[in-house]
DNA sequence: GGCAGTATTTCTACAATGTAGAAGCTTGTC
DNA sequence: GACAAGCTTCTACATTGTAGAAATACTGCC
């Protein structure tokens, strides 16, 4: 029987996001700041890579050194099984929301 | 200093919004069958109930017991202080989000 | 070459959230 | 009162989230 679809955490997925917002420039400390200057939270820098490291061990995310200039980076890409993670838990909480955003509304008034 | 906002986990999210889309007949049994049919998961029961507890306790749902027919229940409903939560958390993610959807698709062909 | 400063990653320890399933209570039925 | 059905509570544990300090590596300066 099939394992069914559990969902991302939610700074697993703000993680994986970032990844794909920063493409090409998704090393730990850059992934902390765009989290920073898109959601406003700041996250200790351990946090992320926490993160980075789990997603890495599920096959979600790859990564590989840069040496070239300045500093040596790891630098994380997004993996065909991560996208299909995230693609999923979203669409799973589309569902969810769907027709209660209005209602959250009317209730707030 | 204000302390940052920090979304919610998960299910928190997940028994929240199903506390809305079931509301007046929100208890735990009621809730977890919602879940179930909006998103596929079957989640053990216990999991339900904790996430309802803490959520009461942090003040984002109240509770009150029915003893009128059939079995007693624990009906909860949503305080404001939850659905200004839920509100948060959704901003939160519909900003991080935001252009990143098309990228996803442009991913996985 | 040694030093200070900056950028990045790694490590350690712990808190919060998520998960499962069994046990317990109440009500209705026979 | 024994049994079944529906619901809640309890106990124990796994996963995810969080923080901050330590370690590493490069850069420019003297």
């Amino acid at each position: 029987m099939s394992a069914q679809f559990s969902p991302l955490g939610v700074l697993e997925e703000q993680v994986l996001v970032a990844v794909l917002r920063t493409r090409g420039e998704a090393y730990g400390m850059e992934v902390r700041r765009e989290i920073e200057r898109v959601t406003g939270r700041d996250l200790a820098i351990g946090a992320v890579y926490a993160t980075l490291d789990r997603l890495e061990e599920k096959g979600f995310l790859g990564s590989r050194r840069t040496f070239s200039d300045g500093p040596s980076r790891r630098l994380f890409e997004l993996r065909p099984k991560g996208a299909h993670a995230l693609a999923e838990t979203k669409a799973m909480r589309d569902r969810l929301w769907k027709g209660v955003e209005l209602q959250l509304l009317a209730f707030s008034r």
